[in-house]
DNA sequence: AATGAATGAGGGTTCATTCAT
DNA sequence: TATGAATGAACCCTCATTCAT
């Protein structure tokens, strides 16, 4: 099982986690444009030049940190619908707030023009995956007849996902079991 | 910001509202953190000093061309909730591929640390209008009977005003009647 | 005969003559390559800003700092061919070793595949005027029968024009009565 | 330079080679200032480290790699002083363009400030060589009676040496038969 | 001996802001 | 008022050199 000796000088892993740790929480707190290699070595305590020997460019850096970017605790469906899109709404939003996804939204949008990899990539980890659990929850409930067998699953998934967004947007207070309310209504959308 | 002056030359109006319309411009297509006040001076046709003339600083400049920000067309309701829905779904993003919504909405929110001022603005002069309007026909509908008497209004505004944003954040296609489609599905949530 | 009355805060001309004074030093004594923008700004006594005001870009600035180069003191011709050829070689001489004419050929050598200005407009301002010079001289004299009806002008100017170059790249002290001894020998090859 | 090591694994020659082969074309190509050790270790596939290990800094490499530079198949005179000098001049204009001449004598200018070692070196290795050959020729053919006994031996080999040079910095293209008039009109300045 | 990692010091360029005319 | 000049502080990236394996 031993990896084949590498020669040279290895490169440690914990500069490595250290880089894209700070460029992570740099991206999030001042958005791509803002974010200075210069201060992504500053809080990584290495030097610029180590991080141009992992990444050619800033925007390199910037994505491979996104790239890291792994949502933590997505429950396991069980098969009760309410519950389980209760469940999944609120992890979503405590997760958003764990890794300030807003703000990594916001410049995943700015970038859209100058570094359209960043959006790219966010979709893939991050939004794509919830959209597709989504649609294999309302998929399956739609076959065994939990829900409307007309139900318009596309939509109901356009509904579900951009309620905590335009919550957080509005900047009106969540207020209490508003994930509860939220779902209430949904899955009246979809005549469960 | 400035009072209008009273002695010497007065400022001319339609550099003012070059500068402004400039600068929206700017704010939408490169973002807060990449517009330069040069790139505003050079895209409305005066010098930099004109624009510090009228704006301590960047950011006041940048919060003066958002507060500019109108939307052409909201649609007046005509009792119909579910034409009147439709109606203004279609004109929200009509008007956000106008006005580059998305991308002014992914500044605000990568800015919201440095520069809190566009968040606020956004959500004032954008956002609480329209959820207003939403809440107002919704509850005029439950107090005729044209609803359910049960409906969470609340929840129903952030469900419908979400699954634009979502839907562009996805990158997946709006697809034909997309409209119609949400706004069935959101009729069936408040039971209409 | 008023200039138009310039708009704005007029360039300072002290500034302009500093900056390319200094690049001019720092061209000869550092080469190209080794010239910085910030090092000439340092010597001018300027911001690095106020060069990129004037110049694109560094390569602008040395092309500009170069086509400044103005010999001083070309004699004129008197028609004694070995006296105006003495004459032209020794203020060659003189003149190179005032500008480090050497330490310029040679960065324009070097910099031949990277800023082709450089050597392109080297040429331009200083080799071909003093070719054409040695051209209409000779001719002249060939012309009234002062030298021989077969001497080949071109090569005599490859002849006359290398000398110095060679002798300097050589290392070998130049002697008394150097350009004496070189008029010497050409006047030779010309049949003089 | 370091003491051939007698302890531990030796240094492989075609590693020795490699690099200086890499160093001498970099030099010509890139000049010394923009000649980088990476750049030298990547051509020669060996690590930067080797090379530091061999040469102490990068002047040291430089002066090494100019060290090599061979002159090939300089021709044996033949006591045809007419020829000889022809032949001298062709294979000099050869050999210039073969191994990039101009370029190092460019970087050897350039650095006589910074890295003095180079433009002795290539006087020692290059230039001097040829000089002393060709005073030989002369010397011989005017010892032979050959040529003028008054013949002005060292005014024409700075004649001879330079034209190729100054052509060359003129950008004027050589022509047809251009040795044969250079050397034509040198003969005539010996009184051949 | 040889490798690849790591560093510190710039280098060219841009930008928000202030100044002189 | 309005202009263009001038500034100082970054910012992205590269390089000669040293270090750990």
């Amino acid at each position: 099982m031993a990896l084949a000796p590498r020669r040279g000088r290895p490169r440690s892993p914990e500069v490595d986690a250290a880089i894209l740790d700070a460029a992570l929480r740099l991206l999030a707190a001042e958005g791509y444009a803002r974010m200075s290699v210069d201060g992504v070595a500053g809080e990584a305590g290495v030097s610029k030049a180590a991080i141009y020997l992992r990444y050619r460019s800033k925007a390199d850096l910037a994505t491979a940190a996104l790239a890291r970017l792994r949502e933590s605790g997505r429950p396991e469906p069980t098969g009760d619908l309410r519950a389980d899109l209760t469940a999944q709404l609120r992890q979503l939003r405590t997760n958003a707030e764990r890794v300030s996804a807003m703000a990594l939204v916001g410049t995943c949008l700015t970038e859209e023009q100058h570094t359209p990899e960043l959006l790219t990539l966010f979709r893939e980890r991050t939004l794509q995956p919830r959209r597709a659990l989504l649609r294999e929850m309302l998929g399956a409930a739609r076959e065994s007849g939990r829900i409307d067998p007309d139900a318009d699953i596309d939509a109901a998934v356009d509904l579900f996902m951009g309620a905590y967004q335009t919550r957080y947007l509005s900047g009106e207070p969540f207020g209490e079991r508003w994930e509860e309310r939220v779902v209430d209504a949904l899955m009246r959308a979809v005549g469960g």
